[in-house]
Formats: structure tokens, sequence, C-alpha cells
DNA sequence: TTAATTAGTGATCAGGCGATAAACAATCAT
DNA sequence: ATGATTGTTTATCGCCTGATCACTAATTAA
């Protein structure tokens, strides 16, 4: 329905965006401010940064608060499409290569400077957001993967996991996600190869679950992790 | 000017500690309050806490940063006296009892809710201080722990760890670590026993630094876990 | 073209912040 | 006691913060 092309001359100054476009505008580039400014950042300086005044970004967000838990709302949801299950209980594949994929694919999202910035401040907040994150993890994630260890060492897979299983899990879970602290944060040396330090945490964790947990029978181990 | 008639009754308003208590006591009590609060806290808030008045913290400090340092150097030296060596080294007695022991100690120190926020807080500001922390727990933990499993594994121990080691060890050290974070920081629950925690991480570190690093011939394992 | 609508801006407010100076009050040396 | 010293408070300053309002300018509907 547009009557006439004339007016969309380059506009030298075009100030102008659709207010979809905008608000997204806006909540990405917050995101990455406030994730590096925390979130005692001022509105002043954001607005700075994304070319445009103060007020103006109280016509797309009721309060600064508003706007931060967009910020939380876009960041926990983005490692949720990466397709966990998919990789996690094929069974037609080993266990390790399963794994590996999933903590591959996994770590490729989550592992940036803006997603663990704004995941450890909104932690530190006690937010609800963050325990509900936690939950999907545990249930989501490390639930299926202590499933998968037991149907592997031939244990029954139906009872939930006990709180030992869970802990080791999560030991191993949360060993692989400080990797991403000390490189992003920390910025302090890591091993350059992720997918090394991922292979041996994982032969360490599927060694040590049958160590711990697994029957007697069943000894057989993990392929060799390939040499590089 | 003043009428001395009236007796020093009702004079438990006003305290008078001495110079050196009176820092120390601020110190502590600005290390609880940064701790919940970020260090976005304000300095009225800190003195209401305190039950003095906001101007009285600036004859004891130059500043708020200053005084901020000070909370870091005293949290951040706190695990410092632990006695790390004398549990890790001492070979008479098996590794997986000096690690046991060693982590029991570790986690006893830097275990709770306040110095778990404060290293956090300080991690995302990427301080220095925070940068030779990481550095001593590399080199004086994980070094040394590494050097203790080649010496178990049967494998020459003078030469540096490798970057595999370090990172293995690290995301063994890492997982231990996030325990405290979850359960102190997200309050999430957690398997109660810590020690058996540590312990099942034990066996799967040592099971799988022998797995990815030891040589073929030691195959020795370390005692299954005592069932509780 | 014109009128209505709406994205975007300048000015500003109330409140909180870190920090300072001066007045006050408790202690100590004499 | 007296005065000097020093811990403590009251009052306040300048700055910055989140938020609001009236206004301008770009777009759209008629």
């Amino acid at each position: 329905m547009k009557k006439k092309a004339s007016p969309k001359r380059a506009r030298a100054k075009q100030k102008r965006l659709s207010p979809g476009d905008r608000r997204k505008e806006f909540v990405a580039k917050a995101t990455e401010f406030f994730s590096e400014e925390g979130f005692g950042g001022g509105t002043r300086d954001l607005a700075r940064r994304l070319g445009v005044t103060q007020p103006l970004l109280y016509r797309y967000f009721p309060s600064k608060d508003d706007l931060i838990k967009e910020v939380y709302r876009t960041v926990y949801l983005e490692p949720l499409d990466t397709g966990w299950e998919k990789h996690l209980t094929d069974r037609s594949r080993p266990i390790r290569d399963r794994l590996q994929e999933f903590y591959n694919a996994y770590t490729k999202v989550i592992f940036t400077r803006k997603w663990l910035r704004i995941y450890l401040y909104s932690g530190l907040k006690g937010l609800d957001i963050n325990r509900w994150y936690v939950g999907v993890v545990r249930d989501k994630i490390l639930t299926r993967i202590i499933r998968e260890c037991r149907h592997e060492a031939g244990l029954p897979v139906q009872s939930k996991p006990t709180a030992s299983e869970l802990e080791l899990a999560w030991v191993f879970h949360s060993g692989i996600f400080y990797y991403g602290v000390r490189k992003y944060i920390y910025e302090s040396p890591v091993l350059e190869d992720k997918e090394q330090m991922i292979s041996d945490a994982l032969d360490a964790f599927l060694a040590g679950f049958e160590r711990v947990f697994g029957s007697a029978v069943a000894t057989q181990r993990a392929p060799v992790k390939a040499v590089g």
C-alpha cells in the first residue's frame, strides 16, 4: 500500500526505524552493554552506545528493570534451541560420541563473553530465571546423561537419578562450564583445543561413573580417545 | 557551655573503639555487606549496618574504593593459610587420601556465601588480584596435583605439566568449586555430603588422568569408595 | 495538501551517590 | 580540673541516576 516511492531517498540522518526492529536492536545492544558494564551501567551510557537519546529508551521499555528482564529472557532462551535430546538419546550411536557432540554444540552457544557474564551476573542476583535454568540443566541434560550412562553400564534406567549420580554429573558439567568462565571472563590461558578438553573430561566422567556406580559385571570401557 | 550536672547515664549511645579494632570491624562487616549487595552497594547503607554514620567511614578509608581493595585483600588471602603442600606432597600416604584431605580443608574455607560471592564479583571486574589468585591455584595446587598423579602413574615428574594435563586438573578442580557456587550462590539443592562429592569427583579424576595420560603398565586403581 | 499519528529530542525533576568541612563529644596528658 | 587530641556526627556540596513532560520532526491516512 505504498503510494509513492519518492521519499525513500537516502536520508543522510535516517533516524526512524520500525518499532519492532528498534526494540530488538535495543535489547541486543543492551545485552552487550550490560554484559560488560554490569547491570549498574547507566541508561545514558547505554543510549549513547545505541546512538539515541536516553529518554527514547523509555518509549520502548517502561523502566530500566523491564529492559533488563528482556535481556535476561533472550539470553537464557538462547541455548535452548540447540536440539539437545537429539544428540543425547540416539542410542544407535556410542554414548561417548553423543556426549561429545552435545557438549561441542552446547558450549558453542554458551561460551561467549556476553552469555557467560550475563549468566553470572544474574546468578549473583539470585533471580528466578537463573534457578529455572539450573533446573532445566538438571532435568533435561544431566538426568538424561545419567540415564544413558546407566543404560551403558547395564543398570536399570527407570528410576530417577540418585543424588550421588546427579552430583557427579554436575561436577562434570560444571567443570566444562568453568572452562568457558576461565577463558572468556577471567581471560586466563586455557587449552586451546576445546574439543579435546571435552573429550578428556568425558573420559574421566565415564570412567568415574562406571567406577563409582557401575555394576561389577560391566567392565567394558569407552574407546580410547583419538589422538589428534 | 555545658552543664556538668547531668550524670553520665544513657551514654551507651556513643561507643569509642580503638582505631585498629574499628578498622578491622569495618573491613569485616564491609565484606559481608558487599558480598550481599555487590560493590555497587551504598556507603550509607553500609554505615547503617555498622551502626555508625556514613562520613565516619572516610576517617578510616580515603575512599570507597580503598575500602573495597582492603576487602579483596583479606578475602583473597583467607584460603592461603590452609597449609596446602603439607596435605598434597606427603608421599608416605596414598595420593587419594591426600587429595581428599586437601579438598576437604580447602572447600571448608572457600565454601561460604561471603567468599564465593566476593570472588565472583571480583572475577567479573577482571581485577588483577583475581588473575593472581587463578595463577596461585594453577601453580601451587594443580601443578602439584599433576606431579603427584604422574608419580603415582610411574611417569616422569620433572617437566612442567602439559596443557592437557593442566586442563583436566582444571576441569576437576572447577567441578568441585562449582559445587560451592551451586549451593551457596544459586542456593540450589546439592548432595548434602560434601566429602562424598569430593570422593566421587576424585575417583573420576584419578581414573580419567590415568586413562588419558597414564602409561600402559600402571593399571592399579584407587580403592573403591566407602559406602555410607 | 492536510491532519493525525508517532518516533525521537531537549530540558528538567527528585532522589541517591561519594565525599568534605565544621561542629561536637569522648579520651588522654598534664 | 584544663587543654589538646582525636573519634564521631550534622549538614551539605556537586554529581550522576532513573524517570517524566512538553515539544519537534518524520511518517501515514485522508
